[in-house]
DNA sequence: GCACATCCGTACCGATCGGTACCGAAGGGG
DNA sequence: CCCCTTCGGTACCGATCGGTACGGATGTGC
């Protein structure tokens, strides 16, 4: 059974194409598509730049296939999750599943899916590190103002103000996250609302 | 009273400051920090570089400029949810406020707070793209997956599984974005086990 | 009307971007 | 042993990036 194998002619290749394409995934994950520039790349798969260009195509191409290697590993809790024996158990699994991928230690944070056209390379770190303050500082005023309605009797006393702040935080990126991608006014007023049901009754 | 427009010495501005920081607002929002130039920028302003830099300071400067004037208009409705009257009008008005913003016709889509940092220039705009497809299709198979448990008496027959595959969508991409600007683990498992307590029950 | 300060825009800077031409090295097939 | 094919890296390409030097224009204060 040579033909799985058919040695191909000329120079064989020094590297591990799939280990290289590990650490492709590693750099697109935390800097995004664009922030990631080809002397990171090379720099963090250990090649040359004809190297990557011989074997991947290009930087597009590279990324399209990080992405697809991204899906059958890291990100295959999603097509476990789909498997799960009840529509509860799906939707815990997935959620349970996004947070674990999103927090793996010793991996960047977040989703390569979510932030691959969206994180941002060194040069603009800054920029970057102020927008997070920048919801930090909305998630502090929500958690006073909950702790407001707890002092004032309007929300359970068992109720946590610094997680119902970010709970609202949290669906209000994903809003705005999936408006960028094209969902529609009346969409995710739907959503909201849902989103909105779970909220503590007095 | 001509103490607060004391007219300063020099050749005056030729163009509206604020005007010019309203264009700069849409550009941002739209091609983020890093995907927009400042090719981008004074061609949207009407200014000339040099200009841009004497009224703004840096590119980086004039980003700050531009996000604060954001959270004084198009987001000022966050700071005006907060005075509602319970914590259950404050987090419905934030939701319905991050909703409406983020689908105003006419403006980008999304959160410039979320989006400046993550969205993208024109030239990978294909990458963006395909990200989305990426994301359309996890939902796709969650909406088929839902309609299975709806057709299995799993779900109630009311339940649209389009809704409750965006809702999921929703929230996983929320918890991408906060696990990227660093919340733990331990906060985005409450969280999650909060959007799920408002799944339907059979 | 003259000095001064600021604005205007053209035309440029070095750095970095993604991508590639080129040539020596390393393998298999005849 | 030679040819062919592919891989290796150096050194380069044009384009674009953010940022600025500079000289002319336009206003106020003396």
């Amino acid at each position: 059974m040579t033909s799985s194998t058919p040695v191909p002619p000329g120079r064989p290749r020094a590297f591990d194409i799939d280990e290289a394409l590990d650490r492709a995934v590693l750099v697109f994950w935390s800097k995004g598509f664009e922030g990631a520039s080809l002397d990171d790349l090379t720099a963090a798969m250990g090649i040359s730049r004809p190297s990557l260009y011989r074997a991947f195509g290009s930087k597009e191409d590279l990324f399209h296939k990080a992405l697809e290697r991204y899906t059958e590993g890291l990100a295959s809790y999603f097509a476990r999750a789909l498997a799960a024996p009840t529509s509860g158990s799906v939707a815990a699994a997935v959620l349970h599943g996004t947070v674990e991928a999103a927090t793996m230690p010793g991996l960047p944070a977040g989703c390569l899916g979510v932030l691959g056209a969206l994180a941002t390379g060194d040069e603009s770190r800054q920029v970057r590190d102020a927008l997070i303050a920048w919801r930090e500082e909305g998630t502090a005023h929500l958690t006073r103002r909950f702790q407001q309605a707890v002092d004032a009797g309007d929300l359970p006393p068992s109720s946590d103000p610094h997680l119902l702040a970010l709970y609202l935080r949290t669906i209000a990126n994903g809003i705005a996250v999936q408006a960028a991608s094209g969902s529609s006014r009346a969409e995710l007023v739907q959503v909201a609302n849902l989103a909105l049901s779970s909220w503590p009754k007095r």
